[in-house]
DNA sequence: GTGGTCTAGACCACC
DNA sequence: GTGGTCTAGACCACA
């Protein structure tokens, strides 16, 4: 299993769910097709309640990551998943909010840089 | 008046404040030195609860951005502003947010420049 | 073979197969006293599970369009296919909340038509 | 208060929510700009589960019906109700359905039209 | 006061 | 087995 929670830090659980899911679909340790471990059987792997897992599934479903078949939730091919205008707003807000915080605070392109290099190694490697 | 709150955005009203009056002065409409307006004036400025004011500019306070004196909070010098360790913490999460739903969403460098590029001008401009 | 099932659709796979059981009959794909194919069979057939290819033919015949024989489910003809009250008070809800969203979403009349018309196409061709 | 639930009925309880809060839009007893009573209160008039009426609430807000805001959801303008393409399909797939069974049941023109008159004046007289 | 998150445990529909 | 719905009750963030 591949999913780690920290039931200590700011986002909620179904928060991190979402985004260790999507690392896992970018690292292909989940592959396109493949169903997601259920909802009750992750919820009692990470130890959180089914409610909270079935909660970051729905929204995968609706940021149309995943596909809610009979069976469980599917893995869509990466080539199929398209942004909403609602997400882009969403990463436009995210991405101001960072580049103020980077001004404000002075943060060189260098330091940029470096930070991003930094954060693509720890999602390619784990 | 430079802020504008949107009441129906996600993030919470007091965190639109803060990135407001972060963008202030990094366009140099607040300037060092300068006493932000009053909790209870900017309060019915721009009608929002005075609590709500209050707990943005401990924030700024908190994060080194503006001294709290007698007379009010002042606008710190940008050179004096330094990152606290803990806030490095709260951007890199944010930016590894970012890169994945960018490496997700299949967005392309190029894309990503524009939208960087578009949210300088926004920032500088209005 | 003319029933395509869709696992990804919000449909249960049941309530599909009967629709496109009966979109049978209305274009004479399926003609009275024909029996339909063995619930074993169309099950191999289109990939799902007998139970519930065994539970659409039983609802069809509870809604009076098939009728139990010995040796399988016979087609009826359609003179002799007789609504029920129940079924009426079904269509009423469906038909309620369809009129409710055409309202909310402001569906001109000319637009419901264009839909109509599209649907009756597909039904007769597809 | 004129929302009346169903405990019998088929559809979920928060599926007749959402339309009985549509219903209240359409015939203006919900004005634009309103709030909707809290999550809480209507739970408690109601008499359902506080998790259920933010259920219908997020859906509402999720059709573009409603407005998150600070102090409650707001209704937004019926002018301001746009329909996305995934609403579209759904009405697509319900009225399939309807005509469908409309066909195999031997509706008549005539008979559809005085249904759709009865609703008519059931949504609108309550 | 408001909604947001989380847990725990139940029952049901579908496959 | 799967997810979907509903209840009950807790704690937290925000205004």
């Amino acid at each position: 299993m591949f999913i780690h929670i920290k039931p200590e830090s700011d986002s909620p659980i179904y928060i991190q769910l979402i985004y260790q899911i999507k690392k896992g679909i970018i690292t292909k340790q989940l592959v396109p097709g493949e169903i997601l471990p259920s909802v009750r059987s992750l919820a009692g792997d990470i130890g959180v309640n089914m409610h909270t897992v079935n909660k970051a599934y729905k929204q995968l479903e609706y940021e149309g990551i995943v596909l809610n078949r009979k069976n469980g939730f599917e893995v869509k091919k990466i080539e199929d998943i398209k942004i909403e205008e609602s997400k882009i707003k969403e990463l436009h807000s995210k991405l101001t909010e960072l580049m103020i915080d980077a001004a404000i605070f002075q943060l060189t392109d260098q330091k940029v840089k470096e930070l991003k290099e930094s954060i693509r190694t720890e999602i390619l490697e784990g």
